[in-house]
Order: structure tokens, then sequence, then C-alpha cells
DNA sequence: GACATTCAAATGTCTGACAATTAAGATACT
DNA sequence: AGTATCTTAATTGTCAGACATTTGAATGTC
């Protein structure tokens, strides 16, 4: 950081810049974690610019999960360790929007999901604790319930499968995999679930826990791609009912 | 926006509030798509404080590439449709952060990598397109070339998985495991590959790229697994040597 | 109709000030 | 000596006002 040459030119905004070169440093690991940034003054002095400038740069860093803040006498800014639980909201934030500004379809954002969720199954066959497999079968008691709203259904249902996919102990895979399936909730929220409905997927995932439990991989996959399918024909249902309600 | 209420407190700072007010409002729908936000001097009467803290929220959101700002009359910020192309440099920063801040083992990182990419196989025999196939082969191709530096043979081998990967067709899907591939760059980068350990991977490479071609998805998955392996050991080995040198 | 000029609105940057926070050091008390 | 309290300096957070820069629209000119 100190002996990093900072040239700021003209044609962008100095403010991104500065976060640019400041991101760039904290990348290549030329600051490590907890490290103290020089305060706000002494930047305006290396950079040559106002304070406002400077805070609007360091400001954009904070909103990426870069760096935090801390008032007061040996406060200043702090390198931040960028943990999985901070980057997650940012994360679901985006696949989110994503999802829903992009003309995603239905059936290419449930096939992006089930198949994150596919990649997780043999591990989860081999490492799932018991916890785990306790959270599941809750779930799946819970979805048989009387009067449980489609809503609450949904969540239940997002609970059940981010317990399959934390039964990998893969905290990467879970992060990865758990976004993508949590980020669908508003899609799936459009589906109505009849009492019909709800059995054959309670069947499912019961039969999913079962394979998993048992440490069979290929089956809990094979039920899975049904549930997969299975999903698809609810939302098409959705779709024409609602063609017929048009017409 | 408009019929919002806004009370802000004092227990957090007035610039996160005001950011977190309108990403709500863009989250649920309320805005929508390229809207324009009320400009700077407008948001300042509205939330009761100075420009400079309408600044440091727009700031920040404009990070998280949830707006876009215009200068000149007309301009203003304005709802950024989130596209796959800008989130991606953020999803990558992120993901290269969170693997080298947790002290991620190579293992727990291969293990997330080579799942994600399996998921993608069976969609990837199906569709893959004669141009992703192209770039797989020429990828292929350059690997087994002379004096290539271990660090351009990691960049072929990325290409080649993310061609793999793009072969699904799915956009989303491409997003969520190119990212998981690409991050561990700097991880692969470490690794050194004698000429024997090229002649393995060009092995199995191929092996993926033929079985993709005829559309055996349960080939492909295994030779993945075998690289998945191979690359593990080779790992092992890199470990192995510095722990040798050491003493 | 095409092109140049002017204008107004908006963001980007600068300056200077004050408020709020916080850890270290100084001080007073026991 | 130890402890509680006060002071102080450093630092970020917020405010106010000004000017610079950009940019589309309106206007004027040929």
């Amino acid at each position: 950081m100190m002996t990093m040459k900072y040239t700021l030119t003209q044609d962008r905004e100095l403010s991104t810049q500065i976060a640019e070169a400041i991101r760039e440093a904290i990348m290549d690991g030329t600051l490590m974690v907890n490290e103290r940034l020089p305060s706000e003054n002494e930047l305006c002095e290396r950079f040559e610019v106002s304070r406002s400038t400077v805070r609007e740069a360091l400001n954009r860093l904070a909103a990426q999960n870069l760096i935090r803040t801390q008032r007061g006498a040996y406060g200043g800014a702090f390198i931040k360790k960028v943990s999985f639980e901070d980057a997650y909201p940012n994360q679901m934030t985006t696949s989110s929007l994503l999802l829903s500004m992009n003309e995603v379809s239905f059936e290419t954002a449930c096939e992006a999901r089930f198949a994150a969720e596919r990649a997780c199954i043999p591990l989860s066959a081999k490492r799932c604790s018991a916890d785990q497999m306790a959270t599941m079968r809750a779930e799946i008691h819970r979805q048989g319930q009387e009067g449980l709203s489609d809503e609450s259904f949904c969540t239940s249902d997002i609970t059940f499968h981010k317990a399959l996919i934390e039964g990998t102990g893969n905290p990467v895979l879970n992060f990865q995999s758990s976004s993508a399936i949590e980020s669908m909730q508003s899609l799936m929220n459009m589906i109505t679930y009849s009492a019909r409905d709800r059995a054959v997927i309670i069947k499912l995932h019961t039969a999913i826990a079962d394979a998993i439990e048992a440490g069979d991989a290929q089956k809990a996959e094979a039920e899975l791609s049904k549930l997969a399918d299975y999903t698809i024909t609810l939302a098409d249902q959705v779709r024409e009912q609602r063609a017929a309600k048009k017409a």
C-alpha cells in the first residue's frame, strides 16, 4: 500500500479509481485481513483528492464487504475478513435480481436449482449428520400438517433442501448451492399446492431422505430428478390456469 | 417509493438506513428497472438529511450494481437491470476472497468445484453446441503444446471447463458454476504440472469431451471424477514437496 | 431541415466546519 | 497500588454551501 503509485486519470470518476486501487491491493494480498487503511485525511493527501471523494471510494468498498469502518481514536477502515455469513445476503440479492430482471423462465431457474442440489447428493449421502437428517424429517412432517399455507409449505420445502445441502459438510458447496435454491423462493411462491400435490412431494422428500440416510446416492438422485420433473409440471399447471382465466 | 414512510432511527448510520430502504424497494418490485430515483436534492428533503448522506447511500447501491447514475439534465440515479455480465466480477471477487480468507483447504474447494461441474454434465451432454465442442477441442490441443507455462496451462484448463459448462445452455447454471470454477484459479495456479501430469490431464479432458460429444453423460461424469481425484493428488504432491523443502 | 448556441438540471468534487465515537492517557480517589 | 473517572486526541459521520462538469432540451440561425 505504501509503495504503490497512484496516478489517477481524468476519464473515469476519481472515487471509482481509488476504490479500484484499494480493491486490487486487497485482492492481490498487499493488504492483509484486519490491516488498517490510512485514515481518510491521509488518503486525501496520498491521492490528492478531497475527503468527500475518498469517502465515496471507501463507501463502495464497504458496500462490497471488503472493509469495515470504526469510529473514534485508533479507529479507521480495516480490511474485513469476508465470511460466508456476511457474503450471503449480497449473494442472495444479486441472484434474486438476476432471476427477476432477466426474464429467466421457471424451467431454466428450476433446472439450475436441481442441478446444484444433485451435485450435493453424493457427498451428503456420505456425510450427512444426524442433526441434519433430523431437520429433514421434521420438515417433511411439517409439510403434512393440515391448514399449512402455500407460503409456509414453500418455506419448509426450502428448509428441507437446505438441510440436505448442508449435509455435504462442505462450506463452499453449501454457500453456492444454498443461494441457488433460496434465490428461487419468489418463483416457487407463485405455485399453488393442492393436497394431492403436497402428498406427492412429501412422498418424494421421504424417498430422498431415506436414500440419503441409507447412503444410496443413486437412488436419491433418481428421486430428486422425479421431484424436479414434478415441480415443472406444477408450474405448467399454474401457467395454464392463468392463461385460461385470461381467456 | 412515493408512498413509503421513512423513519430513520439513530442507532445505525443514516446512509446505511437510506440505502437499505431503497434496496428493499428495488427487491420487492416497488421500483422497476430503468425507473429514475428522485434527484439527490429531492431525496435530501424526503429523508431530511444532507446531500452527502444521500450520496453515501447511493454510492453503496451503485457498488452493489443496483443503480447506475448519469450526469446532466434528465440524468439521475436509475434502477439498473442486473445483468449476468455486470454481476460476475463482484461474484468473482467475493468467491475468491471467501476461499483465501477462510482457510478453505484445497480439497474442500476442489470438491465444490467438481461437484458444480458434475451437475452440468447431463445437460451439456444433451445440448452442447458445435461451437462449444470446438472450444474444448482447441483448448485440449493447446494444453499439449511444448513450452507452455504452468500458468497458461492452468488458464487453458479453466477455459476448457468453462466451455463445458456453457454447453448446458442454461445462463443461471452457467453463472453459478462458472464462478465456482474460476474462483479457484489462484489455488490451481499453485500447482506445478510436469509433462507426465499434463499428459494424464489431457487424456482425461479428451475422454470427457468425447463422452459429451457422444451424449454419454455417465461416462463423462466418471472421467470427470477421475480428474477430480487426480487434481487432488497433484495438490498433495506440491504440499509434500514444500514440506520436504522446509525440512 | 440542419446545425450551432444557450440554458437548466443533475451529478461529481472541493472546502470547511461540527457532531459523535472511542481508546489511550491523565487524574483523582480509596 | 489499584481503581474509577475525567480529559484528550484521533477518527469517522454528517452538515452546509459552493463550484465544476456533463448532458439533453429548447432556442435561434442559416
